[in-house]
DNA sequence: TTATTAAGTATTGTTTCTGTACTTAAGTCA
DNA sequence: TGACTTAAGTACAGAAACAATACTTAATAA
């Protein structure tokens, strides 16, 4: 049984403690494979693509920024809260600071690359909105300062403003693009 | 102790399969209460916030209608695919439609529910293309069919049109703000 | 002295995910 | 005729992740 160690990334739990070779000697796949395809979802999803981590970034976004707080907010076990926060803030996505010492206590917030997390956010937001809201109407509001009225994400093309819709795009291969690292049997 | 049977929905594995009253009289939450959040994201992720959900989306948006199709293309557990189709079918993200009777074949089509994921999708890829790409650049390219140009999505605001930044946003409790079920202890 | 707060770690049990094999029903190849 | 292939699953054992609870450490407050 070959083994082989792949690409670049160890993201949770197992890995991100004790990281070890990948076997790609076998034809299914599991998410840890997720960084090695060539697909920007699929990349992004291994980071960011599990129950709560987008919870949390939410949470940071509302002002959330040390650990029990987290804890609080999410109601979730604590061995959660470390691997979230710690793998965030090794994949750049949060910075943890001291905030005092003695004893020691840190703080996590978003760093840009947090930041642009927003229209992923923004847009899961809208949809939950639209399908899943009560009937009294949304839970959540959103005002925008420069034009001081109430709005809702809305995706538009970077070149002519104009809405996206899916019917609307055709997708290519770009120069990135590989031929997945699919493993042989 | 005390069970009470929440809300809506029972969502997935052990849920989807032998829905069961959901214990309400502890403190900590598991993902499977998060229907009951009063917040948009967590419902969202709640039908999509898992590894795979997403990645058979996108799949969809490539035009995989065949459950075989979904079980090569992400190279994982037959058991899994069954699942996340039965899901979103559930959700009403997709449609099964049979293709052919003797023997009976059925694939599987995004609703109008389901195209709207559409933002979420290109936002993720986005993300993963800004900070996860090749030095060779993007795996995949977009054309505006209106405009004919390459593109990436962009958030605006959908009263002004302009590009949205988190800053620039206020946020408050809308008319369907509940205070959270809180578990009491 | 005891309790509290913050930020975790440790441990155990439950749930979900993974890998592999099997099933069913029809069509195709030799 | 029999073996092989395709499509769409189901069954089940073992591995990984998650959940619930208790514990640790260091300082402050009552």
């Amino acid at each position: 049984m070959t083994v082989i160690r792949l690409g670049i990334v160890y993201l949770t739990d197992r890995l991100l403690f004790n990281a070890e070779p990948i076997r790609t000697d076998e034809f299914n796949m599991n998410w840890q494979d997720l960084p090695n395809e060539a697909c920007s979802v699929a990349r992004t999803l291994a980071v960011l693509g599990d129950r709560w981590t987008l919870l949390i970034i939410r949470d940071c976004f509302n002002g959330t920024r040390k650990f029990d707080e987290f804890q609080r907010s999410l109601g979730i076990s604590r061995t959660i809260v470390t691997n979230r926060l710690t793998l965030l803030t090794k994949e750049g996505v949060l910075t943890k600071q001291a905030y005092q010492t003695k004893p020691d206590r840190y703080e996590y917030r978003l760093t840009e690359k947090g930041l642009d997390i927003y229209p992923i956010l923004m847009g899961i937001f809208r949809w939950g909105d639209k399908y899943y809201a009560e009937k009294e109407g949304s839970p959540a509001l959103f005002k925008h300062k420069n034009c001081k009225r109430d709005f809702h994400a809305c995706l538009v093309c970077s070149e002519c403003g104009e809405p996206l819709h899916p019917r609307d795009v055709n997708a290519r291969h770009g120069p990135g693009y590989k031929t997945k690292p699919r493993k042989k049997k």
